[in-house]
DNA sequence: GCCGATACGCACCGATCGGTAGGCGAGGAC
DNA sequence: GTCCTCGCCTACCGATCGGTGCGTATCGGC
């Protein structure tokens, strides 16, 4: 997986980008975790939608790519913490922010373009 | 599909414009597109990498979008272009940017840290 | 009349992804 | 002692995705 650089071409580097948002709820996690540290209950009810399993593997990736840490406090029930990394700030600062600026300006012109090519496809 | 957006939380936008990144090939041909109207044959092999089948489902998602456009000449060996409209231009122009600018500044960072991740989870 | 180029379409496959359902361990509350 | 909470794990399942392989329509060249 990591060999794809070498036979593919320039593009592979976006590629890699693209990555971290292919998950359907990395992205998502990511921005909740802009607001700061945020508990696994805390990350559940406030995104909502997504099941408990998904959420442990989504924050496991984010971890393996370094994007987030966790914090556990040795406490009666458990708790457990999940901030940004500065990495993970970076991110989410910079192209996350991009997307959510874009979406802001161009979403209705999404949704329009979207249906009109639904009308023409029949 | 469209539903989500009323049982969810806030980042159902946000989701929407991830959705566009969600596949594989798609920021990878609009990122190629940026560069200019390219006919099907010249995607294929300036990203070289993904299959016949599989560019014919991108373009089609992406034309679905709204984000490219097909334009057919009617010639002997058929003749068909591809090009950004403004929504995919505005689209490329700013997140796909600042996501390739992302890897640029940070993908250094980013292999690390998924280095780090990987030496840690033995 | 046959071949080749181009842009598709279709059948099939294995891998992955998100989701459901249920279990586990550790400690506090009662 | 029993229940509860919280974080996490373990099957299992259906849907989707990317990929391979092969077929097809059209036209020009030879």
């Amino acid at each position: 997986m990591r060999g794809d650089c070498e036979d593919l071409v320039a593009d592979c580097r976006l590629r890699a980008a693209t990555d971290l948002f292919a998950h359907r709820w990395d992205p998502v996690v990511l921005a909740a975790l802009r607001l700061g540290p945020r508990r696994r209950g805390e990350l559940r009810v406030a995104i909502g939608g997504l099941s408990d399993k998904v959420l442990t593997e989504t924050l496991r990736r984010l971890r393996a790519n370094g994007l987030i840490e966790r914090q556990a406090y040795p406490q009666a029930p458990p708790r457990v913490e999940y901030r940004l990394t500065a990495l993970g700030e970076s991110l989410a600062a910079g192209p996350l922010r991009a997307l959510a600026d874009w979406v802001t300006e161009h979403g209705d012109d999404l949704l329009a373009a979207q249906e009109a090519a639904e009308r023409v496809a029949e």
